[in-house]
DNA sequence: GCAAAAGTGTTCTTTGTACACCCATGG
DNA sequence: CCATGGGTGTACAAAGAACACTTTTGC
């Protein structure tokens, strides 16, 4: 009976935040990009939604959540993928009036049920940060540790004290030095790092955040 | 385009061992219980297929993931659940010839992908185990630390200390002392317990094994 | 009195956390 | 020479891991 449609949660980090894209159609509220199945793998109709609508090609997507809304006779598969916006210009497509990144604190009015996919994408993001070097990918070839903290704070919307990330980032090996920095303005010039991606574990309060991840509001069944 | 079927991986402990529930439809082999939608919730559909086809009723299902599988045509929503089986009488539905539990390393021939759903729905539980009072709901209501402790062994796969394991159970305030136990044959007589019900984490290493679940083997999207 | 299972503490190691100052550069 | 951002080490606290003997009972 029930049909399938997918979904993703696309999120970047830019202006010191953590954004997630959105696409609003002729006439409606802002939604995540979404389309239905043609029969290819999931992963690859969520891809060709992602593409078709927003213009966004080639990354890495990882499954969600299947939500089945109160009301709804579809059940959307949903995607998460952190991507680096600078990276993947926005080109909406015909039946798209707009694509636009948003601050996930500060999301407009959404189609019914969006803003929970969204909310458990951030947790799902927030633990893999525990075990999965997720801010290199946003960052480009070469960067700065400063740097690395910096998104790893927006995704974690935590202060990471800089020594014991430093620490931690470096003992789990996921960076080599690349030469140094030589950014306009004052300042002592930072050394660089490229990623050498490898496994990563910023061992410490990520962990703790990491651990507890509740499954989104689909109704437990417990009769009785 | 795509239809949708739910499946479930139902795990119990018996016999010293962690297994799950099969069914078998005649002229097949060994399959996870599984059915259609009826436009219900998922979870109320999976939870009808489930005692429909084993006639177990009433237990906490959990979303496990969405399976697309090569050349089907359906995606396969599957939940897992613990429950005690001896609390749960199986009793065969009209289209099932047999129902059975089989150790989880024990496995007969099975229809393609299950296995897979299996070995994920196990890893879902071992991570549960480091924050989840998981243990509880499968043992009578009185217990001995031993036997929890046991449980434990059995979903982890692993030996526990067992000093450490009662330091951290009673730390973590799960139990509660329920007199005394009075046990055929020799040996000092233990102490019952009984669940408080609380939350729970026998922090110690299964916070390390729970910690990184990949996802099944639904291919990575990652073009270019 | 011995076989069987229950119960109990301590030490060491690793991991996490908190914290403040000097360094290199641009203007 | 000062403002700006980069870089560094140490001490304390908490959690985890390893480890062996005594107690209570049935037979």
């Amino acid at each position: 009976m029930t049909q399938v449609s997918v979904e993703l949660v696309v999120m970047t980090v830019q202006h010191d935040d953590l954004e997630v894209l959105l696409v609003r159609r002729p006439g409606n509220v802002w939604s995540l990009p979404s389309g239905p199945t043609y029969g290819s793998p999931l992963a690859v109709d969520a891809a060709r939604a992602l593409h078709d609508q927003t213009g966004i090609d080639g990354i890495r997507l990882e499954q969600l959540f299947s939500f089945d809304r109160e009301g709804a006779t579809q059940v959307a598969v949903s995607y998460v993928a952190l991507i680096a916006a600078d990276r993947h210009p926005l080109a909406p497509g015909s039946d798209i009036v707009e694509v636009r990144w948003f601050a996930i604190n500060d999301l407009p009015a959404l189609v019914t049920g969006h803003a929970d996919a969204i909310a458990y994408g951030h947790a799902r993001l927030r633990a893999k940060t525990a075990y999965a070097p997720i801010a290199v990918q946003l960052l480009p070839e070469a960067f700065t540790l400063r740097e690395l903290q910096a998104v790893y704070e927006v995704v974690l919307g935590e202060r990471l004290d800089t020594r014991n990330f430093r620490r931690d980032a470096l003992a789990a090996g996921i960076v080599e030095a690349a030469g140094t920095a030589r950014r306009p303005g004052p300042g002592r010039p930072a050394r660089l790092y490229r990623s050498r991606g490898s496994d990563f574990s910023v061992t410490a309060r990520e962990r703790r955040i990491a651990g507890r991840i509740a499954q989104p509001s689909t109704p437990d069944i417990t009769p009785e």
